[in-house]
RNA sequence: GCCGCUGUAGCUCAGUGGCAGAGCAGCUGUUUCGUAAACAGCAGGUCGUGGGUUCAAGUCCCACCGGCGGCUCCA
């Protein structure tokens, strides 16, 4: 979105809905920045933008604002907002902009920053700010608003500068939208994966081990049919998985470039009589030995190794978060390993197959973003070009849109990530795939091609789920642990009506099981009612409920947890149903594609 | 790692200097039931950990550990 310097030619309120609604948080912005210097004269005020949902501010305080703060502040701004005054903007010169801030230390930074000869000076009543503009023409149209809440943050995102004060506010056109946000964002609480995960016995986390995850049985069961799914993908895609070790020589990243790199985010060790150990962070240097250690043909390419063990890393302590951000999590990865010719169908490959699993899970089209060569690059500009324009096209080619992230690139090749929201919105990063122009010269890898001459690999890193423990904790999110049959880990539940009736709902039990379904009986000492309401909020997909009639008629009335009562049915048609589903990988309508 | 908040039963939470509580879950008994919660009883806590203040600390102070929300980082 762009504004332009104040002119306020257009009146406000026949401006579109979403450059007014930007308005209003960026003027709204300014008004706390007013509250908060009424408050504390001897503020420093740093920056305030509008932000998704509404805006925030920075500031460099005496002390910590309480929740207290905020319900005081809130109440200074909703004076301002009544007064109903003025914003006037205006372009003046620096060395103007400079004298007004002389006691603003943030605002003369960002004024030596600032190209043009002249700045932006906005005003409404006696407060008065540096700013590009964009603002309502009274502080009495900012909507409908509420502070949020108070975090820390850096000056300009650098841990190496002051912490700063950063106020969120909410902000809406109007009450109802606000609330709308209110209620939207409780229910995405509701379905928080951290909650889920318990609630559905699903997995947990624990302090005598952070961030790494305990998968309960069933969370096991819904880990594992991943990954079947996914060696079922491997087949037909013709992936070779391997299994390499955990344990490593630092000698190994040595030579990759990660121990330099990134060796404090490794978990490191040192056993008497032997030089330092690492646990592997990622398998890309132990794919590159395991190479390194056979002697290919160009007959043998392209070499797909795919691994699914575990990784850890040593993530610092504050970034931790449920399954989304852990220490200790495994990939579905897989680096490829090919020839200059072979490489735009290996890209085309990916995406093709990450279509297909997208597709398969119900997830909705991602965010797809291609990081460009960053500043910090190897090799030649000519290649990187390249890489980047053929990543661009396969992303089209593939029905895909992506946003480019320029810059954003490994140092050793371009990449796309995609990424799906939490239901907090939180965007979290899925899929990868990246080229990697420096990691088979750095082993030596190379391949003996048709002209009998020894050639160096190209090489990509890929993933699609991207950490089973990030795509689980998304996953859970998005269905609200509504899993598709497939990955339900418990697929049906059979529901004895009275006690006479468990030894037949234990051989149906037995019957199903025989064709491979997951089933339990809840034998518990409930009525039919409360079992049917335990079962539906495991999210078990169908309950079977058996009493005298359905005992009598060899069947079992079928009830499916969105909420209906399917009626009696034979036994070979629901375990022929059951069984179609599971094998068409259906979705469930509960998990059907939403952005 | 940084800023702020936070930690009481398996879970959700009440208790704000004076005898540790509730609901749900669990266990036992009764009940044998037709599509989202039967009834009764019992049990369950070193109040995150360690120091300190006080006649007395779940409550106040300090440190550490974990969690939450951000920031930063993300091979």
């Amino acid at each position: 979105m762009t504004t332009t310097p104040e002119t306020h030619d257009v009146p406000f309120d026949q401006l579109p809905p979403d450059e007014r609604l930007f308005r209003m948080r960026h003027s709204a912005a300014h008004v706390l920045a007013e509250a908060v210097l009424e408050m504390f004269p001897e503020a420093k005020y740093a920056i305030g933008p509008p932000v998704e949902n509404g805006f925030y501010y920075d500031f460099d305080l005496p002390r910590p604002l309480t929740p207290e703060d905020l319900v005081a502040l809130e109440a200074r701004m909703r004076v301002s907002i009544a007064r109903d005054v003025a914003i006037r903007g205006e372009q003046i010169p620096k060395a103007q902009a400079r004298e007004i801030f002389k006691d603003q230390p943030y605002k003369l930074e960002l004024i030596d920053g600032i190209e043009d000869d002249t700045v932006g000076h906005f005003m409404h009543g006696d407060f008065e700010d540096l700013c590009r503009g964009g603002h309502t023409e009274r502080t009495g149209q900012v909507g409908a608003f509420t502070l949020d809440r108070v975090a820390g943050a850096y000056w300009r995102g650098d841990e190496h500068n002051a912490m700063l004060q950063r106020v969120y506010g909410l902000l809406f056109a109007t009450e109802a939208e606000l609330e709308a946000f209110k209620v939207q964002r409780a229910e995405a609480e509701r379905r928080d994966h951290r909650r889920l995960g318990r609630e559905l016995d699903l997995f947990h986390l624990d302090p005598i081990s952070p961030g790494s995850p305990f998968y309960h049985p069933k969370g096991a069961v819904l880990y594992n049919a991943l990954i079947d799914y996914l060696r079922d993908l491997y087949l037909e895609y013709d992936y070779s998985e391997v299994i390499t070790p955990q344990l490593f020589s630092t000698d190994l990243w040595k030579v990759s470039g990660h121990y330099q790199n990134f060796g404090g985010d490794m978990f490191l060790f040192q056993p008497e009589d032997e030089g330092e150990l690492g646990i592997k962070p990622m398998n890309c240097p132990g794919h590159c030995w395991l190479f390194k250690s056979g002697h290919y043909s160009y007959r043998d390419l392209p070499l797909r190794l795919a691994e699914f063990t575990r990784l850890h890393r040593n993530e610092r302590s504050g970034v931790l978060h449920g399954m989304t951000r852990v220490r200790s999590f495994a990939q579905d990865d897989a680096h490829i390993y090919c020839t200059p010719e072979q490489f735009d169908t290996e890209v085309a490959r990916f995406f093709e197959m990450s279509k297909r699993i997208y597709a398969d899970l119900g997830l909705g089209d991602p965010v797809i973003r291609l990081a460009t060569r960053p500043e910090k690059y190897i090799g030649e500009i000519a290649d990187w070009d390249a890489a980047e324009a053929l990543l661009g096209r396969v992303i089209n080619e593939a029905g895909y849109e992506y946003v480019l992230a320029p810059g954003e690139g490994a140092f050793y090749g371009p990449k796309v990530e995609f990424h799906m929201r939490d239901a907090l919105g939180r965007s979290w990063q899925l899929s990868t795939i990246q080229i990697d122009q420096a990691m088979p010269g750095r082993f030596g890898l190379e391949y003996i091609g048709d002209d009998g001459e020894a050639h160096t690999p190209l090489m990509l890193h890929r993933a699609i789920l991207g950490s089973l423990e990030r795509f689980i904790g998304v996953y859970t999110e998005h269905t609200a642990g509504r899993f598709p049959l497939w990955l339900a880990p418990v697929q049906a539940m059979v529901i004895p009506i009275a006690d006479r009736h468990v030894e037949y709902a234990e051989q149906i039990r037995k019957t199903l099981r025989a064709r491979g379904l997951r089933v339990q009986v809840d034998t518990s000492n409930e009525r039919m009612g409360a079992k049917i309401r335990n079962a539906q909020l495991q999210q078990v997909p169908y309950m079977l409920v058996v009493g005298d009639r359905e005992q009598e008629a060899n069947a079992a009335a079928v009830r499916d947890r969105a909420g209906g009562d399917l009626g009696a049915m034979p036994l070979d048609a629901i375990m022929a149903k059951l069984i179609e589903e599971r094998d068409t990988r259906a979705l469930s309508h509960e998990v059907a594609p939403s952005a």
